[in-house]
DNA sequence: GTCTATAGCCCGATAGAC
DNA sequence: GTCTATCGGGCTATAGAC
């Protein structure tokens, strides 16, 4: 679950022009597409904008479904999950590392995060993405549940937490999080990252193990 | 904010034909542009399962979109929060009932919460309804805070609550469980009921304030 | 590979008879 | 109020020159 993508950016000068083309109109499709949605994204403004005709789209790709497919697939490139040193990491940091992670990913990939929500709600994502972006889901909540067992296993974590649901907590909470950027007022900048922090604070409130000599009410405070 | 609607149904057979039709074009579009959204539900269709024409859709609606907001309305009716006699219950039982009451309205209102977060994502909404919307957010947002407030004047929440936070935190959470059944294998029936409980119980672990008299490490066993 | 031109379809909306 | 018929526009996709 390393990094694995990137590369292939550098190398377009010695690629032929007809792939250089193909890309530019796949890369333009992907914008569109993903800020103002598949129907409202009519070939002719995809093909004014990539500076090219719309039969040319036409004879690159079979059909304006085919276009699509071919962008999501590069919309999903950068889905993958760096967890570079984790295991350096303490359980309680790497779970904050993975919140962070998971957070970051949202912040700065909104125009794609928003199409695949889209299509999650209309059910209506070519089986293929769907599963890519479920698989990832996966991933991220067995990372986090593995983490929490370990902390569990090591007594830093009260021996009572529940790690395939306390995972699929945080991972639901942070789902939440990232609807909530759709609804909020425009005026309310940060609310997002407030969220993230009480997250944080209350699963460890509760997650973590008292100290063994402690006494009664020795967290009362704040 | 109590029970306001019903009526209405019974007394179909005592309007005029013409109401009666309006009524029939307008609970089918509603269902219809729920089911499949806006764009993929022409007018034709909407005629053919409300047996009219597309012309007397026209003449009902001055145009689609009129149909839509018209539709949107019926839709929106049920959104309305009962609370009935909450104030006889405890802090906690308080909150898990209003858990509780979320969580069946959209396991209720399917078609139409997709549909409104449909919307949202899309932020294709007309405003008034959007503003509607975001008002009951806050309405229930609201009831939660007060509710944890409460608890924690009287003393049964620990001193360390923060009503404002924690009440945004499970209102976020729950609509992650929301988002989650929209992305859930179709095999998975009741991983989202599992969701509430859990957060539920977690929760009301880290708010609920220690019983006076207890000694360290009392809640160390499940 | 890239273009212009256009065929062919579907949709929302209008006209007008009943 | 309800219908049939049709218009005008925008879209995908194809044909064919360069």
């Amino acid at each position: 679950m390393a990094a694995s993508v990137a590369v292939e950016e550098l190398v377009n000068e010695a690629l032929p022009q007809g792939i250089r083309t193909r890309d530019r109109i796949l890369s333009t499709a992907a914008r569109l597409f993903s800020q103002k949605g598949y129907e409202h994204t009519p070939l002719s403004h995809v093909a004014r904008e990539a500076n090219v005709s719309k039969a040319l789209i036409l004879w690159h790709f079979e059909s304006k479904e085919d276009l699509f497919r071919a962008a999501l697939g590069r919309t999903l490139e950068p889905y993958y999950i760096d967890m570079g040193d984790i295991g350096s990491l303490d359980e309680q940091n790497q779970i904050e590392t993975l919140i962070d992670s998971y957070f970051k990913f949202v912040r700065e990939n909104g125009y794609s995060v928003r199409f695949i929500v889209d299509l999650m709600v209309r059910e209506s994502g070519p089986d293929e993405v769907m599963s890519h972006v479920h698989e990832l889901y996966v991933v991220f909540r067995n990372l986090l549940a593995e983490a929490i067992d370990r902390g569990r296993l090591s007594g830093r974590f009260r021996p009572d937490v529940e790690p395939e649901l306390d995972a699929a907590l945080i991972v639901t909470t942070l789902d939440g999080i990232l609807m909530e950027r759709f609804l909020s007022e425009k005026g309310r900048p940060t609310t997002a990252e407030n969220l993230v922090e009480h997250l944080k604070k209350t699963t460890f409130l509760r997650m973590l193990a008292e100290p063994a000599a402690s006494k009664a009410g020795a967290n009362d405070v704040l």
